[in-house]
DNA sequence: TCAAATCTAAGTATTTATACTTATTTTATT
DNA sequence: AATAAAATAAGTATAAATACTTAGATTTGA
């Protein structure tokens, strides 16, 4: 059996790679993350075999994360599954240590086939990843970024929560999204309804909204929440 | 050729799709839309064959969609592409006048059979799908809904929406969770803000809670909005 | 066409949220 | 021990939401 995890902001997506690997009795999906941030801590505490991972994600993309993990030596897996067949993101993942990598369009046999390589330790890149290889390092483009050791630029900003919001920030908005009030949050952390109020008000300001629904839907798009 | 749009407010799904019809020859995909809004103008100027919409998302949903699009009368059929098996959903389509309903875990043999199924101009339900029509049918809830083949049920049956909102309350409810004040509201719906006032009042009577909050929170829980 | 449902919008009142500022106390970090 | 960061909580205002009621205008189905 073959523990995966699947990492990616779109629960639809989620959904449907874990419908497809459900049919599969190899595979079990043990976890999911939306943003590479979670999914470092949900790879380290679970210890998938194989993380099937996203590239474009809010906080955190793809690429960070695996270019991360490579410190962790753990025994994980990762198969980068995107919608870009971009050379720089295929290159760019094989530098961060990617296993794999698979475009959106690929069939189930194929996704199948490269889950398979991967999980006996093999490495796979879809055929049109191939190509797009073979393509870059014949007009010779690709070798320096293929050959120098991955240095990628400091990632402070963005692997940091976006919003920067402080712990107890964080436990409000929770809270204020559920539909509590101040007053309810108050009494629940056991602080003044007027400090709650200031927290609200200080992360909203932080994230830009000017209301609980629009605090919500953001926190909701970057995947903060739920 | 079957000329195709795609409604879908995921660029990652659109585009997945779109990789899987590409593959075909007699499927075209002539447009996208991430909305139903945008959708219904989409659908009226270029004048698909097929459009697969997915059910929840923003604006507008698929159900409300194709709900809007019958009056007009278009050549135009409607195949739900959804990952929710809920059997509200499916019955909410096929009153709305789905042509078809898949779910996202559907195979890609089984979308194709749909597809042209649906091409030319039989009506297709996975078999999933069907089960949970059958189970519906047997506890004898909604035999009369099925019964009327194209006929368009009235929005209001019992099997729409859990909580019987009106146009106005629902359409009230959508912007209200997007953070429009009611001020913005009555604005856009030229109407006056007390008219706004009683409406979201009466919808949240009707749905049972106290703040825009619990309001959001609900309406997705019961998948009324994306 | 007649009743029912819906949409409209006013009144009245209370509560809650938003928009800041200032300031003290705790808690980490160096 | 010094400093920074975070949590605490007060003040002052205004805007918005919530909690109803009543009631006329419109739409709509039987």
């Amino acid at each position: 059996m073959i523990k995966i995890i699947l990492v990616d902001d779109h629960f639809m997506v989620r959904d449907g790679i874990r419908a497809i690997l459900e049919e599969e009795d190899e595979y079990k999906v043990i976890g999911e993350a939306s943003n590479g941030k979670d999914a470092i801590a949900l790879v380290a505490s679970i210890k998938p075999d194989i993380a099937i991972c996203d590239i474009r994600m809010p906080e955190m993309s793809g690429i960070e994360m695996v270019q991360n993990m490579q410190e962790l030596k753990l025994p994980t897996k990762f198969v980068m599954l995107s919608m870009h067949d971009s050379d720089e993101y295929i290159l760019q993942s094989i530098n961060a240590g990617a296993d794999g990598y698979l475009l959106k369009g690929a069939s189930k046999e194929e996704f199948m086939k490269a889950l398979s390589a991967v999980g006996r330790g093999e490495k796979y890149f879809s055929g049109d990843v191939s190509s797009i290889l073979i393509k870059r390092i014949k007009s010779g483009i690709s070798s320096d970024v293929l050959d120098s050791e991955s240095k990628i630029v400091e990632t402070k900003e963005s692997s940091n929560n976006p919003f920067d919001l402080t712990k107890r920030e964080n436990q409000i908005l929770r809270l204020a999204i559920s539909g509590k009030t101040n007053k309810d949050i108050a009494a629940e952390l056991n602080i003044s309804k007027r400090t709650t109020e200031v927290h609200r008000f200080n992360l909203m300001k932080k994230m830009g909204v000017k209301n609980v629904s629009e605090l919500g839907n953001k926190a909701r798009e970057y995947g903060m929440i739920s």
